[in-house]
RNA sequence: GGUCCGUUCGUCUAGGGGUUAGGACAGUAGAUUUUCAUUCUACCAACAGGGGUUCGAUUCCCCUACGGACUACCA
């Protein structure tokens, strides 16, 4: 029998999510969606000490402006919860037990100092691989080492232990992935990993593996770091006797950093100035306890659609010379095969241009209401009707990457210039050229067409009759009505200002600029 | 060091035993816009190297180089 898709992604909140982990779970969204499975979200938060307060809520709204929704949740719950690994914290030592029961695992007494040691003398004998395995258990203080009443007497009396994870000396570990095909690694080169901590909590590789199936999962989609640790996996899978339901794995290519080398990092955001985030996270600088900002895209001004299109792009694509995708889109083109093996480095140009292909397809109602709430916060009044709002929308988002462009290239409409462009003053302003333009302006108030070709033909009407060229007013003019040398057509402009406050403007310059 | 993963234009990538190795972003040039931007057109630009296998390899295999991940009582 076919079992129901369910995937899950499972951050721990030790930060903010930042994009390598946006797509992670973007990825995992997609698949679920697009074989009518469910997508789940689940807390990994058994490192009590790197616990960051606001990181979960963190992750919570970013896959809500991402648009990526989630069937089972913490925050929604679900037939599995909880979905904290904090909360699940009872249910996993029983887990631990079987595998000790069964002789897959073991007691080990040894001290943070013991291990030290351990490693000093693994390194110092030029062991290739210095590890607590098989062949070096049997030097440490374990169960397996130890007298059985000495184990039942330390565990009695309190002692700190750990649960350890008996690899075992030769064996191969196979298994088949997703995006890599067959991958092979022998037991000697994983080490006997905790599986319970000293403070009675799992670690990332018990729990991870308990509760993907508990929960059911029948696809593992993680990034590619997690790749060495995969064979202890299906390690543990085959003791449990899950194997028949293990889940597929899947290891996604890293994201590196846009410049240099290796994965692109927390920090590297506002090193190269991109965010690397999707929200603005105010954190805590761990070393001198400042606060800090890291930038974010939404307040950077990306559209969501853009970014998650982009994200989408960064490690597959469909095979067909399709560039723009919707999300519901991106969920019928999406396949796991279509994944690339090799990592990914970030390109900042490439968002830039999504977004601006996304700014663009907005009606401009829409953009004319972002308008209007962006420019009243800036204390800007705005008082013209729907109708010339959306023609301004539409006249300039063809200049603009971000949504704040927007109101920056608007401003103009709402606010007489200020000030005058020097340059063209000083190369076109003349006393022929002014008294051209207060002619212009004079005729301005009895137009009849108020189109921009009107308001064209006026004012090629009104040059001619003062035997000047429009050309050697056109720059003149922009700077009168607008204060700048460059900016939307100008003909458009003067259309939706009207001929009443155009001409008031030309007025205004003529009065102000000498001659 | 060890284990594993990877390597096509500057970047994201398509392709695949015989192709003018395709697209997108960026860059450059031109056209349009009597502005800047947009738009349009064109151009630039890649199979890491060496061995095999083969009539033929960028494509399959091996080696090398380079890059990366992992190597915690972190996830």
């Amino acid at each position: 029998m076919e079992r129901e898709v369910r995937v899950r992604f499972a951050p721990s909140p030790t930060g903010p999510l930042h994009i390598g982990g946006v797509r992670t779970a973007l990825y995992n969204y997609l698949l679920a969606r697009k074989l009518g499975g469910k997508m789940l979200l689940r807390i990994e938060d058994t490192d009590q000490n790197r616990f960051v307060p606001g990181a979960e809520e963190y992750i919570r709204q970013s896959l809500e402006w991402c648009g990526i929704e989630l069937d089972e949740s913490p925050w929604v719950g679900g037939p599995h919860a909880p979905y904290r690994q904090s909360e699940r914290k009872p249910m996993y030592m029983q887990y631990a037990q079987q595998l000790l029961d069964s002789g897959h695992a073991y007691y080990a007494f040894d001290t943070p100092e013991e291990l030290d040691a351990l490693r000093a003398r693994l390194t110092a004998a030029k062991v290739p691989n210095p590890q607590y395995n098989s062949i070096t258990r049997s030097q440490m203080r374990n169960s397996l080492t130890l007298p059985e009443d000495e184990v039942k007497q330390l565990l009695d009396s309190g002692t700190p232990y750990v649960i350890r994870l008996k690899v075992p000396r030769k064996e191969e570990v196979r298994f088949n992935d997703l995006i890599r095909g067959w991958v092979v690694v022998h037991s000697s080169a994983i080490d006997d990993k905790v599986l319970m901590k000293s403070d009675g909590m799992p670690t990332y590789h018990l729990a991870n593996i308990v509760d993907d199936h508990l929960m059911e999962i029948t696809h593992v989609i993680r990034g590619e770091e997690w790749l060495p640790s995969a064979p202890l996996h299906v390690l543990l899978y085959r003791y449990f006797g899950w194997e028949s339901t293990m889940p597929q794995f899947a290891h996604l290519p890293l994201l590196l950093k846009p410049d240099g080398t290796g994965k692109l990092s927390k920090r590297d955001g506002d090193r190269l100035g991109f965010p690397v985030f999707p929200l603005e996270w105010h954190g805590v600088d761990a070393e001198t306890g400042q606060p800090t900002v890291s930038s974010g895209y939404r307040e950077g001004g990306y559209l969501p659609e853009a970014f998650i299109n982009f994200l989408a792009f960064l490690g597959w694509n469909p095979g067909t010379q399709q560039e723009l995708f919707t999300m519901q889109e991106l969920i019928e083109a999406f396949t796991i095969e279509r994944v690339s093996k090799s990592p990914a480095r970030f390109d900042q140009n490439k968002v830039r241009w999504y977004n601006e292909q996304y700014l663009r397809a907005k009606p401009d109602a829409e953009l004319a209401q972002y308008l209007v709430t962006e420019l009243n916060e800036q204390g800007i009044g705005v008082d013209y009707p729907a109708d010339k709002l959306e023609q301004i929308a539409g006249l300039v988002k063809e200049r603009a990457t971000f949504s704040a462009d927007l109101a920056r290239e608007a401003q103009l409409f709402f606010e007489r210039p200020s000030s005058y462009d020097q340059q063209v003053i000083s190369k076109k302003w003349n006393a022929q050229v002014a008294g051209g333009l207060t002619e212009f302006a004079k005729a301005l108030p009895a137009a009849t067409d108020t189109t921009p070709d009107g308001i064209k033909a006026l004012l090629t009407q009104v040059l001619e009759q003062q035997g000047i060229k429009i050309g050697q007013v056109l720059q003149a003019l922009r700077v009168t009505v607008t204060g700048a040398s460059a900016g939307p057509d100008l003909m458009h402009i003067m259309s939706i200002l009207g001929p009443q406050e155009t001409a008031e403007r030309i007025e205004l310059a003529v009065s102000q600029l000498p001659a």
